[in-house]
RNA sequence: GGCACUGUGGCGGAGUGGUUACGCAGCGGUCUGCAAAACCGCGUACACCGGUUCAAUUCCGGUCGGUGCCUCCA
């Protein structure tokens, strides 16, 4: 392992596998080219704060997977056809529906979300995918995987679309640990009436006749579009090959989602589709659901609209562990929002101070946290140790921002010319003992985002938001 | 109904068979021209009922509660 003094060794990283139910060394196939998938959103709406959770948990493990010596090769995808809503809406997806309420296309709305998607994607600092993946530019690729499943006699054929028979793959319930007896009919039975198993699912939808869907491709003779399990099969083969070494999703996506994603890949090519899985949990919001009907869906524009910066957000998504079920309030947010202003303040506080040459403090703080994000992503953990100790250097916080990627270096800048000045003018009529100018010269300074205190050595700046 | 998770101080949130993280908020003190920051101290939490144990918040059983999934969902 080579050694380098900003990534200090620390116990070999652990992941809570979902496959095996335990936490397991993680071991990839290469480690200079760690294949990553993460399904992506669906384009129909704006994503709220419950989806970007999701996204900034599978950041950390970017990071911390980078902060281990690994490089790691991103593929996200971005889910812009074939959702259905529900029974009542007969077979019209999401995008159509979203598409027909604002009189635009579905090309439009789907181009629409993804640039207000990947505008606070960035806003929250989250490392890039290396690919990001369209779902309708992967059709002819869905195809061929449809048409090899059927070679290999997984498939069946109703008016309805072409299905995969989970019958015939004896492990389908293994990975949900799902108990097909007595899975309870859903819902959709009646749609799918031509359904030979309540478990089987369309690889491809057939458009019927007078059935509205302006997304649509030939095949087998016929107008249709893919599945929406089928996408990330395909984009995982195209883009990363038969194994990977992580997929990351919702827990949600558990026993339906990814128990077919592995059914349709381990049955075209007779490999496991990926070595680790990890699941995040859910967000309620103060103590329920996150439901547009509740009225309780928060986006990242209405954090900003509330004074906070998306950052505050990212840091009290880290507060908590990935696996943990979290409930999120604009309370709670208040106090991560204190405590990046306090870290703030101990980088002022450290840009005021003569900086060690060599530090073995900071090399020990530093271990520790990487100790603890290498317990199965150990966030809280991780932030207690941070705050545990006392002022720490510019240099251990240039290293947290690159493993917890929030800003904090570049949103802690030493004052500008005109702040100095005020600080300059202030400490001289502090010192004249003229407090009436000494104090409207500290207002003066909070209002342009400096505090200052009066320490026994002097003068000191920090961050009044 | 089935499956799963969960119940820790004012609010969050770790963790542990005996030494009671951490953040935010609160109170007292030192300091200060006033403040602030910092530092020191305080409040003595682990749903309930049993059991195991010298000792349980931590293990076991039960009760009650909360949440999620089973249908698109991170």
């Amino acid at each position: 392992m080579p050694t380098n003094p900003s990534t200090p060794d620390a116990p070999k990283l652990s992941l809570y596998n979902t496959l095996t139910r335990k936490i397991e060394v993680f071991r990839p196939g290469d480690p200079a080219k760690v294949k990553i998938y993460t399904c992506g959103p669906t384009v129909y709406s704006s994503p709220h704060i419950g989806n970007f959770a999701a996204y900034v948990y599978w950041d950390l493990l970017i990071r911390v997977l980078k902060a281990n010596h690994f490089t790691p090769y991103r593929v996200l995808n971005l889910t812009d056809v074939g959702h259905l809503t529900s029974d009542a809406d007969e077979g019209e997806d999401k995008l159509e529906k979203g598409a027909r309420k604002a009189n635009k296309t579905v090309w439009q709305v789907a181009d629409f979300y993804i640039k207000e998607f990947l505008r606070d994607f960035r806003a929250l600092k989250l490392t890039p995918p290396d690919v990001l993946a369209r779902a309708t530019d992967y059709i002819e690729e869905d195809q061929a995987l449809v048409d090899r499943l059927s070679a290999r006699g997984y498939t069946y054929e109703t008016p309805d679309g072409v299905y995969f028979d989970t019958s015939k793959f004896p492990t389908y319930a293994d990975f949900a640990r799902l108990d097909l007896d007595h899975l309870q009919a859903g819902a959709r039975v009646e749609f799918r009436d031509t359904k030979r198993h309540a478990s089987d699912f369309a690889l491809w939808k057939f458009i019927q006749p007078g059935e509205r869907h302006a997304m649509r491709w030939d095949y087998l003779g016929r107008p249709g579009y893919p599945g929406w399990h089928l996408e990330c099969s395909t984009i995982i083969h195209t883009e990363l090959g038969e194994t990977i070494d992580i997929h990351t999703g919702g827990i949600d996506h558990i026993p339906i989602h990814h128990t077919n994603e592995i059914a349709q890949s381990e049955a075209a090519f007779d490999l496991p589709l990926s070595r680790f899985w990890l699941h995040c949990n859910f967000l309620t919001i103060d103590g329920a659901k996150i439901s547009k009907s509740l009225g309780n869906v928060y986006t990242l524009d209405d954090l900003k609209a509330r004074g906070f910066s998306p950052l505050d957000f990212k840091l009290w998504v880290l507060q908590g562990h990935y696996q943990s079920e979290r409930d999120f309030t604009l309370e709670n947010l208040t106090a991560a929002q204190r405590r990046r202003l306090n870290w703030r303040n101990q980088i002022a506080l450290a840009r005021q101070q003569p900086q060690p040459e060599a530090d073995e403090r900071t090399a020990a703080d530093l271990a520790d946290v990487l100790a603890a994000l290498n317990d199965n992503l150990g966030s809280p953990a991780a932030l207690a140790i941070i705050d545990r100790a006392p002022t720490h250097s510019l240099k251990f916080w240039q290293t947290i921002d690159r493993w917890l990627g929030l800003n904090l270096i570049a949103d802690s800048p030493a004052p500008t010319p005109e702040q100095q000045q005020l600080l300059d003018a202030r400490a001289a009529a502090r010192v004249a003992k003229d407090f009436a100018a000494s104090d409207r010269l500290r207002a003066e300074l909070v209002a342009s985002g400096l505090a200052v205190l009066d320490a026994p050595t002097g003068q000191i700046w920090q961050y009044s938001r």
